[in-house]
DNA sequence: GCGGTAACTGACCGATCGGTCAGTTAGTCT
DNA sequence: AGACTAACTGACCGATCGGTCAGTTACCGC
């Protein structure tokens, strides 16, 4: 049985990828769910409201993810471990990162984008900064953000990913490639 | 001296990147112009009317880009001239492909973005169809989504980027390096 | 100076938006 | 049945938006 809110925050997650957060009101997204705008007020007291609601979990998630890196290290052993928690999360949490990555700029002010923005940069520091040569800045920033990016974006060009598992391995096998150079402090 | 023609359209490009089409007003086009909302609109008709003029020369050279592509084929000489020209374009075209990558999915339906998002798909599934493998089609994605994506948006994580031509060799080595595998038919 | 027109303007319009609030309905417990 | 309250609703509000239009100003050529 999914409650109101529940489904309220799967349509508006959906909605905000898509179309975009000043591209969708709340009145689509009551529309979506069959109530009416101020029902999804009563649940959400703000748009934002619903907005942090639905992107709240997976920026949790990064965090967690990135504190583990910082305390597992760059070592090739936890690199390994991290990757593939790094594709995951991007696949499990693939909406929300459609729209760190798209509307991140653009929705700066935001308290929850601030925050995502935040986590994501420590996250590209934490790589950048583990060397000082440029090529391998844009390689590290590649592998991270060109991954996302590849995994939101395929959907828009037509492009018809193979099985999860297949896309997995290959989004895996690319980006130990990228991270081959880190060091490990 | 440049017209109120070429202002108008600079500002717009600029703050339609930053900040989003739907997030800019033509009021703040306007203020940011030094002229009034009415004469903005003397110059251009609508306000999607200067998004296109904005964006469509980029548009352009991305077309020719690929015709020339086209024309080459995936042979290692051309790929090479391929590489450095598309390195060049998301070099000297930043705040619109910075649009493209973040706005292409929640604009859809404007004439000039479903152009845009047209030649960016023919450009994917150019490199995409030339195999069958699926780990090189994402390998193929990330060279070319993943350079234009963070040349875009090393400015928004505060990742400083070294000297244009610093960067530009790391790109094309990167590039070069993901393109690798690329078959000539 | 006069006529023509490019460039500019403020007032106005209807539409949409996020949000408020009083009222209604549905469900639960005593 | 009555009281309470969660869930829902329509009407309303002020703000903002893209756009229209009549009027003004600036410039140029004769």
């Amino acid at each position: 049985m999914v409650s109101s809110q529940q489904e309220l925050q799967r349509i508006a997650l959906a909605e905000f990828a898509i179309a975009g957060y000043t591209g969708t009101s709340i009145q689509r997204i009551a529309e979506l769910a069959g109530l009416s705008k101020s029902s999804v007020l009563y649940h959400f007291t703000s748009k934002e409201a619903l907005l942090e609601a639905a992107v709240s979990p997976a920026i949790d998630r990064l965090d967690e993810l990135l504190s583990d890196l910082e305390a597992g290290g760059l070592g090739a052993d936890y690199r390994a471990t991290f990757i593939g928690q790094f594709v995951d999360f991007i696949f499990d949490c693939r909406q929300e990162v459609h729209l760190f990555i798209n509307q991140g700029p653009s929705l700066v002010g935001l308290a929850v984008i601030d925050r995502a923005n935040g986590t994501v940069r420590r996250l590209a520091h934490y790589f950048a900064d583990s060397t000082s040569n440029p090529h391998d800045k844009m390689r590290f920033g590649i592998a991270l953000g060109g991954s996302a990016y590849m995994l939101c974006t395929a959907d828009n060009f037509e492009m018809p990913l193979e099985s999860d598992d297949e896309t997995r391995q290959a989004l895996v096998a690319i980006m130990s490639e990228l991270l081959a150079p880190v060091r490990a402090d």
